[in-house]
DNA sequence: TCTGGGGTCCTAGGACCC
DNA sequence: TCTGGGGTCCTAGGACCC
């Protein structure tokens, strides 16, 4: 048996913990340069505003129905998820943390009212991080989700479900002649792996509803589809093909990749910008204990613009495999050199750290030149154990690598975030005073 | 004027091997 | 009249997720 602890509207709650005066009104986060909504309250879904709906295209509403639009703060986010994640995991004894606002939690083992515990935990996150959550439980992780998605529109919307499954929905407490009513009046859209490509598809056969999908033979299914499809239809019938993940290995590539404030002409700019992303992804390289054999550097200009565009990437073998940031830098900014060409407005660019392996892993090799020793550490340096230690003590980029350009007043390949709200929860100067 | 970022899995087809 | 069979590895592209 599986749980999933899900916030609503994750970014923008994390907003409102802080901003209690944004409750009740149209809200939304907008991602990097403060293109399109990434996150909307339940008023913002309301006035129409889609998930990814670009800015400019929606900014009337700021005027028209008094929505507010805030820049995404991240590392407000990112610290506020791993408090909801700490107590999400007295759910049960396992916890699978999915993505920066859901956990699953194996329920293996727990007695009692699993509905009445869901709502405690969802009580007391709410009480103690001021997050909103729902909460699915059901025999497969893919029906805990439908379950979470049924808890979350049996709140938002009254009548679509039957009451009680509002908030916490445990579908494996249905009767069957209820859960077949519920999944008939699911879209089959609504399932987790059906996306808008296969749910077309779905549909010109007929297949409209949660309840249509179930009743699919998983065979039939692999044949007109694919092996992925059918586990989602063996999942959706109580049959476990997904396990809790508990301990996820380490990832297969790490990317740093933005979209420019402003478009970019100049090899200069671009080389600091990349610079700049391959010593990131360099620190997260480190943190996972990894080291990269290969990256891909790449930058497009924007197919939304006028004028010529250009879309290019090269792929830099390293020395050999390395976690330090200067090579890492050093090889982007090579990249960059060979791919460049003159008379494009670039509007974004990226690395990606690509062939990874365990840094306890060392190819042995013979010493042709020692002349290069120095340059090329061959252990992980003292010097990035000590960068990572200051930058994670004093802030992000207080040391870095020259070439990324911090020392210039204005980059001109900085990210436009004009509503970012303070750090209130990660930076000293920026934490809530209260005064009596 | 203006459209995010970071991942995973699966499959088909080509290169290559014996 | 006539051109083997079976296998692995790698890559690109598609679909999906949040």
């Amino acid at each position: 048996m599986y749980a999933l602890v899900d916030g609503n509207n994750f970014y923008v709650s994390c907003e409102r913990v802080f901003r209690p005066s944004l409750n009740g009104r149209p809200v939304i986060v907008l991602s990097n340069n403060d293109g399109c909504a990434i996150a909307r309250s339940n008023e913002a879904k309301d006035l129409g505003i889609c998930m990814g709906a670009p800015w400019f295209q929606i900014r009337h509403l700021e005027q028209q129905a008094g929505l507010v639009a805030l820049s995404a703060n991240f590392t407000l986010y990112g610290d506020m998820s791993d408090r909801m994640m700490s107590l999400a995991a007295g759910l049960g004894p396992t916890q699978e943390i999915y993505s920066i606002d859901e956990s699953f939690i194996g329920l293996n083992g727990v007695r009692g009212d699993l509905v009445a515990r869901g709502h405690k935990v969802r009580d007391r996150i709410l009480q103690w991080i001021g997050i909103p959550t729902c909460i699915g439980i059901a025999p497969t992780k893919t029906m805990a989700k439908l379950a979470n998605h049924i808890a979350k529109t049996a709140e938002r919307k009254p009548g679509s479900y039957p009451a009680e499954l509002a908030q916490v929905c445990n579908l494996a407490a249905l009767p069957a002649q209820d859960l077949d009513d519920v999944l008939q009046a699911t879209d089959v859209g609504d399932v987790w792996g059906v996306g808008r490509r296969i749910s077309k598809q779905l549909k010109e056969q007929g297949i409209q509803t949660v309840l249509d999908l179930v009743r699919m033979d998983p065979a039939t299914i692999r044949r007109g589809w694919n092996v992925t499809l059918e586990k989602t239809v063996k999942e959706l019938q109580g049959q476990p093909c997904v396990d809790l993940d508990d301990a996820p290995e380490p990832k297969q590539q790490i990317a740093c990749t933005r979209s420019f404030g402003q478009p970019v002409t100049k090899l200069e700019s671009l080389i600091e910008a990349v610079s700049e992303f391959a010593s990131r992804a360099g620190e997260k390289l480190r943190k996972q204990n990894s080291l990269a054999r290969e990256l891909l550097v790449f930058m497009h200009t924007s197919p939304h613009r006028q004028g010529p565009q250009l879309s290019r990437s090269v792929v830099v073998p390293l020395r050999r495999p390395t976690d330090d940031s200067r090579l890492l830098a050093g090889a982007a900014a090579d990249g960059m050199r060979r791919m460049y060409l003159a008379g494009y407005r670039f509007i974004k660019a990226g690395v990606i750290l690509v062939d990874l392996q365990p840094a306890s892993v060392q190819q042995q090799e013979l010493d042709l030149e020692p002349e290069q020793e120095a340059e090329m550490p061959r252990d992980r340096s003292r010097l990035m154990v000590a960068m990572d230690v200051i930058n994670q003590r004093y802030g992000k980029g207080t040391v870095h690598v020259g070439s990324t350009g911090q020392t210039v007043p204005v980059r001109a390949w900085g990210m436009k975030q004009e509503r970012r709200t303070p750090q209130y929860t990660t930076r000293l100067e920026d934490v809530p005073v209260v005064r009596a």
